[in-house]
DNA sequence: GTTTGTGAACCACTTCACAGCC
DNA sequence: GGCTGTGAAGTGGTTCACAAAC
């Protein structure tokens, strides 16, 4: 219960903690216990304890963790007490997904400015939002307080936009280009890179040759 | 140069160095050195040395690595030396998304099969392939010989679309699912969740209160 | 002189196991 | 008796630093 410094491994586990506790609640459950937080987010108990036991004491021995107590306390832990303004760069097949993906405005982001710099793109609407080109990103981000920026455009301008939403004052960026991204200290990356994903799963897939030939082999 | 067993770690850093490496060897150098590789995909050389010597001694001290040579050796680490079929089940604007990527066929992974239960989306044709209703997914994906499945379905019906591809044959799975999903042993499970990524970008801007203050009060 | 490959030291996270509190 | 919170032990990964090879 030191509660200063949150470990990495356990902030990226909050969430999850996050989306069970809203669950069991919507279910009527008043208190869970850290057996049910790791059976539901698939982990251990102890590190489901460990974990919360950094954001405080927030327990009761012998009963659990009162749900609600929990759900608000690692909203805020996440900063989800407030909502977040997020900028989609690159429309294309993907940034149009994220730019509709309800759960973003479920949780608190909502998308208020989306770029693109193919003249066929800019000026149409999507989910209500005009598409801007990247020229405007630097005035439109700052003028909509644009707090979280998405990269969803080829790799070759990847760092281009970066450098801009970095300029315009954004702090966070979640890039989905497949390449590597440099940001000034103080700026968040994160990444996703869907190739990268998948060569994973081929090397353990290639790496379970028997069990591969197995399910291969079984029988219709 | 042990070779048996590979990190998880380091694999999850290999498909990043054979990118480095393809663009090096686009650009026409024959030699790259752990410090130049290192440069490239934004990590420590002693690491990328560490790496490499997990799949064997291919580099000549005082010289570095040899660009093709390495290029082979990942790839057939990885399993990329043949190409893999790929089914995406949910064909709403992510899974539209990702059935038309580039970025997967030019690595050897070709999307064979679309699955939706949809009545509106069955029929169609998307990048060539006819979207089919999930009950043919037992049959389908096992006629084409599908082994990687690509979830793209809204959480609840997530772990029955696992089940079905488990089913069918299929060992590896990508997950875009907000839900935690359960597969037997010998499956491989990797994930991809976006409101958990903006989730944790809200946490790190909000630990940072200091420096958005700075950005937000900077001129221009 | 240059750069790899790798023991050794270090660090972060996980898991155990149990004391402490309900 | 039940369940949390946490020191201590264990595990896996990173970084250092240098001998070996070119």
């Amino acid at each position: 219960m030191t509660h200063r410094h949150v470990p990495d491994a356990t902030v990226a586990r909050l969430p999850q903690y996050l989306r069970s506790l809203v669950e069991e609640a919507e279910r009527g459950r008043a208190t869970v216990s850290s057996e049910r937080l790791a059976e539901l987010g698939g982990v251990n108990a102890a590190k489901v304890r460990k974990d919360l036991s950094h954001l405080g004491s927030y327990g009761t021995r012998g009963v659990g963790y009162d749900v609600e107590f929990l759900v608000y306390q690692i909203r805020r832990e996440l900063g989800l007490t407030q909502d977040w303004a997020v900028a989609v760069v690159g429309v294309g097949n993907l940034g149009r997904a994220l730019a509709g993906f309800g759960g973003f405005r479920a949780r608190g982001f909502q998308v208020v400015a989306l770029f693109d710099d193919d003249p066929a793109k800019v000026g149409r609407r999507i989910e209500g939002i005009e598409v801007r080109p990247t020229a405007e990103l630097a005035s439109l981000a700052a003028e909509r307080q644009v707090q979280i920026g998405i990269v969803a455009t080829p790799a070759e301008v990847a760092q281009d936009v970066a450098d801009a939403l970095v300029a315009a004052g954004v702090t966070s960026i979640l890039s989905f280009a497949p390449t590597v991204l440099h940001v000034p200290e103080g700026v968040v990356l994160r990444k996703v890179d869907l190739s990268m994903e998948l060569q994973i799963l081929s090397f353990h897939s290639s790496h379970q040759p028997q069990l591969a030939a197995d399910r291969a082999a079984r029988p219709g």
